[in-house]
DNA sequence: ACCGCTTTGTGATCTCTGTCACTTTTGACC
DNA sequence: GGTCAAAAGTGACAGAGATCACAAAGCGGT
């Protein structure tokens, strides 16, 4: 099964644009690791730089976990890069990064990534977009925590997570949905609400559970749960 | 009183390195304008793509104030940048600015901000910092809304704020303590409950106020109240 | 000193949701 | 089919804080 892709980093979105030759060379430079589904990658407050990439797999990215709540930042899939913020300021990671599965890395040195930076502007452009999005989406995350109660918070990362259905027009899937613990993670609140969230919404036909599918209904009506803070009910 | 600043971009942080020539023609290049205290300076989800620096003054970036409730994301001083984001991405503002003061504003058209970045690699490497800087602080305000309550919330924007009194050793000084309510929406919460927070510490004198100033007489102790959710109570 | 406005300090409620403690399903693997 | 562990519903409670409503200071200007 194991599909031997080739230790190349010619999937990796940052690189898009760059000639196969250099892709090759700076393939050959990276240390390639693998890690098990919950190894954990990087460790927050580490003194390491290295710029990573995804090859095969997924990184989950989550805060000091301290406390025993866990805070997810965001998940990463194939062709991702992490750890550029360590690599562009020399500060000490600022998260930690645990393998979802069976995961490829390549590890790319941060001197090297510096100098790909000075050499290509198409991929410092690209850089800058992609950490623009990261700020954007921190603000809107930081949003939800200070204007949206915690169930309502669910349905917006529903909402994030759904995708139209082929089948039928108007409606939407989230598929497959992932554990309810995990959704808690990413809005930070605990696994019981968002079971309690889901569960309040069967009944009234706007959300309906087959299997490891969830199917929002009704798009637009079930956007309005989200609207202002508290009073909301289910529609009537 | 009108300290008449020439119009220059020459007290930028992201142009220090830059040669006086440059930034002499750049700053002619630039749309000035002023704006009173509270004044609106972008508009979030507006259209608008150019890079503003303060030149005089002081700007807020609000959250979408939508509902009644303001979540601020900054507050940025003379010498910052703001609005970078769109120029980079092209996508609407993220946020909203407001003048906290009179304020100074120099407009920089996106493209000759972009230009700016290919061709000096300096200004790009710090600019790269600066959204590090910005996502890594956003990380932690997600961490502290996710696993901290919103007295502890407050207590360590104070030690944000706060700075080592020249006078006493080991006494740190905020001066001036801004108005609560602008507090509360730095850690989204409520002017109430900044006020109870510090009220609360007053009594074990962990906590002094005179006039506009807050001192913090025993940083390490008041650092311990910030530890782990709840339960936590005045040192006993 | 005297207004009038902005900031603060507080009390009384009320509700959301974090916690605990279990039970019930699901699923994966023999 | 059977066994086990992980995931998912749920009930009961308690507590933090958002809200609402005033009263009391502060502060500038005249």
């Amino acid at each position: 099964m194991q599909k031997t892709v080739e230790r190349s980093l010619a999937g990796i979105c940052l690189f898009e644009e760059l000639d196969p030759e250099v892709i090759k060379r700076l393939s050959e430079v990276c240390r390639w690791r693998r890690y098990r589904r919950g190894e954990r990658i990087i460790e927050q407050g580490s003194e390491s730089r290295e710029v990573l990439f995804i090859a095969e797999g997924a990184v989950c990215i989550l805060g000091p976990s301290a406390s025993g709540r866990e805070v997810a930042f965001a998940t990463l899939g194939v062709g991702s890069h992490l750890g550029e913020l360590a690599a562009i300021d020399g500060e000490p990671r600022s998260a930690s990064a645990v393998a979802q599965c069976d995961t490829l890395i390549a590890e790319l040195p941060s001197d090297r990534f510096l100098r790909l930076l000075q050499d290509d502007g198409r991929i410092t452009l690209k850089l800058l977009r992609n950490l623009s999005y990261m700020i954007r989406s921190g603000d809107v995350r930081i949003m939800e925590l200070s204007t949206l109660a915690a169930t309502q918070r669910v349905y917006a990362e529903l909402l994030r997570l759904a995708v139209p259905d082929a089948g039928v027009q108007g409606q939407w899937v989230v598929r497959p949905l992932p554990p309810l613990r995990e959704i808690a993670s990413h809005v930070s609140t605990t696994r019981e609400t968002v079971a309690r969230a889901l569960g309040g919404l069967y009944p009234s036909g706007l959300l309906r559970r087959k299997g490891r599918n969830l199917y929002i209904m009704d798009r637009p009506a079930f956007e309005q749960l989200i609207g202002r803070r508290s009073g909301s009910r289910a529609a009537s």
